[in-house]
DNA sequence: TCACATTGTTCTATTTGACGAACATGAGGG
DNA sequence: CCCTCATGTTCGTCAAATAGAACAATGTGA
């Protein structure tokens, strides 16, 4: 969700630099790589202008980093999060605790929640926005979970992937039962 | 990794049109919103022209969605890998099991990983590539991980983060120990 | 020390993307 | 039926991004 009303430049600038010394060119090999006039390059790495997406794209196939490093923010020691700490989000049924433990980046969401679940209530999840993807990997207990009209049962260790925007449940079937959610936002 | 070498107009045409469908709004009321021409977002929603990252990022923050969105394609029923399935990428220590559960798209990888993990040995791995983040949950036993001088010791649903781009271990602490395993690659 | 190569920056010429108006088209409303 | 307002498209004009050359600055070898 961009809302700074003005384009990275200065983020664009900075990858550049950092992926073009990481490759260890010279800008003038870049640029001749990309097919681009080495002057336009100068001109991106110093924040000047208002670059097109031919040029920006050049510039990625020849570095061969993916678009988005342009665009987003650098991400960035150990952080723990133990057992039961950590922001938790009540269900609005009591059996159910998530704790979200790490958000996506704004442009590529993958967040990932550590979900406490007891069993004996079923778990309606309403549908998430539009090609919300759900990971989810069991750590102890036993659930079942899945879109409305296809669940499966998975027991420690098992994976399952499915769409996040249609109706789907979750349900433990024996005490203690916890996993990792990963919703991603695509 | 971008590999064709022309700008993908034809994608970012689509996920206007569907954006701005999805919002329910005219193509003057969003070019209006973003302070752009309508000939110049007429012109995009056909595939035209090679748009500037300014008149992008308007559009971007006007129609409140991620840079990402206008550059990928979209992505996406259940999926399950059980315990003990899926592709398996053996160490080269024969105390480590890694499954690949699923890839994070191209242009923003978070690619997730099953590990299963046996004490004795010390599991060093190599840094990864620059900016990588490593997320991981313990789902049963209990390990010591992180960077090199900063070890924690984690149990079941204990979380932990650090940057993979250093020298960092992973030891298991009790037999059939296992863990989710979240590369970032930003 | 001089010649030459390579770095990145600054300048001018030209192409081109963005703007704004004029345009065609269709849907209501009086 | 005509008028009005909305839609989205096409057409000049202008500003600006890109290309290409000329430029200082730094290194490297004979």
């Amino acid at each position: 969700m961009p809302s700074d009303p003005s384009p990275p430049l200065a983020t664009i600038a900075a990858a550049l630099r950092q992926e073009r010394q990481r490759v260890g060119i010279s800008l003038t090999e870049l640029a001749r790589r990309a097919g681009i006039a080495k002057s336009t390059l100068s001109q991106l790495e110093a924040g000047l202008g208002n670059p097109s997406m031919e040029t920006l794209w050049a510039l990625c196939v020849a570095l061969d980093i993916p678009f988005s490093r342009l665009v987003e923010p650098p991400a960035n020691s150990v952080r723990v999060i133990r057992a039961g700490d950590g922001p938790r989000v009540r269900s609005e049924h009591a059996d159910f605790t998530g704790t979200l433990l790490t958000a996506g980046t704004a442009h590529a969401r993958r967040d990932v929640y550590l979900i406490e679940l007891e069993p004996g209530r079923i778990r309606n999840a309403e549908p998430h926005t539009p090609r919300t993807v759900e990971h989810l990997v069991v750590g102890t207990g036993r659930m079942r979970c899945g879109p409305e009209h296809e669940q499966v049962e998975l027991g420690p260790g098992d994976y399952a992937t499915f769409a996040g925007d249609a109706p789907h449940r979750y349900e433990a079937l024996e005490s203690g039962t916890f996993f990792v959610l990963i919703m991603e936002h695509s």
